[in-house]
DNA sequence: TCTTTGTATGCAACTGCTTGCATAACCCGA
DNA sequence: TCGGGTTATGCAAGCAGTTGCATACAAAGA
């Protein structure tokens, strides 16, 4: 249920197409949601349908139109309703975890090779949520008040990964304790 | 494809019905995974009609009868293959931070009472991951270094929540703060 | 020139998961 | 004895999300 108004808030701060959506996603919502195009697609499609955004069709040169989406009145009202309720709380769904859990199948280098993958990616996150960071500190500091909740989402965000980091690390050290002392 | 093999790998640990493996999903898996009871039945049916797990029913004293399910060869090759490829990463999906991403919708009060409310659960999450750890620490040592990795997992669970616990914690203070500036 | 990359939109089929319901036997306390 | 809680299993409908495919135009590079 959360995607609808992850969209409806995005497009309340700025209006945009599905395409443009479908970056703002990885730019600036990925520490939190993510969804593909065809998700972003249909969910407007849903949108409009039910009165909550308005379509306008831009020509544009040198590309294809695109459909910028609005809210509606009955958009912003049915926003505003949703973030006043209580959130159902995230399933926890981990995959890499899972494979840790059954990682005593695993030799110490596939477990090590498996680690380091990991701690490359919370790595690549941590320097893009970074990024978006810097970003945000040199905008415009009106905006700054404005949206100071998105940007504490994004400072979770970012100790989130800083914690991922440092547990993959530690268990990089301990593996390699343990290979020393069997040899 | 990760119910499939977290199902696999408690199995594998201990085999079970499904009404076991939903209560151990619930006490020893749910910092990293979670599956309903009809999750855990359809899957079943379907690694057993796969020929991934033996069925055996188990008639009790007392309490309906059991299916008990154990992992064939075939199972048991099946998760250690699994094990040993790199796992999707996970699509970070955080309803209650899109609820924040849309905070500016917000009254001081609701926000308040919102991140409250995050805060007794994190805290609540805590706990329970305290408690599965000391369970842990005090089980047999051989059956801990057969483990060490998915008790690793529970460690980082711990640390997770730590993280957002102090998150919100920060952000209270920040907002207790805002309100004396503006009064 | 032709392929690749990026912008822009969409359908159809499928899988995975949720929700609501249903059954049945037992135990315990009011 | 009657309702509520626990153990134990399952079906069916629906929704959310994924995967694969398809189209079309333009710019940039080989």
């Amino acid at each position: 249920m959360s995607l609808r108004y992850a969209v409806l808030t995005l497009l309340d701060i700025d209006p945009g197409s599905g395409y443009d959506l479908k970056r703002r996603f990885e730019r600036s919502v990925s520490h939190f949601w993510s969804a593909s195009h065809q998700q972003m697609y249909r969910e407007l499609h849903k949108l409009h349908d039910e009165g909550l955004l308005d379509c306008e069709e831009q020509p544009q040169a040198g590309k294809p139109d695109k459909k910028v989406y609005s809210l509606t009145d009955k958009g912003r009202a049915e926003l505003r309703n949703w973030v006043a309720q209580p959130a159902a709380p995230q399933k926890i769904r981990e995959p890499f975890l899972v494979r840790m859990f059954a990682g005593h199948h695993l030799s110490r280098d596939e477990l090590h090779g498996a680690l380091d993958a990991q701690l490359q990616l919370h790595r690549g996150l941590l320097d893009n949520y970074r990024e978006q960071n810097e970003r945000v500190l040199k905008s415009d500091p009106a905006l700054q008040e404005r949206y100071w909740l998105a940007h504490q989402t994004l400072l979770l965000g970012i100790e989130a990964e800083k914690t991922w980091i440092t547990w993959a690390e530690k268990l990089l050290v301990e593996l390699e304790e343990k290979r020393e002392e069997t040899n």
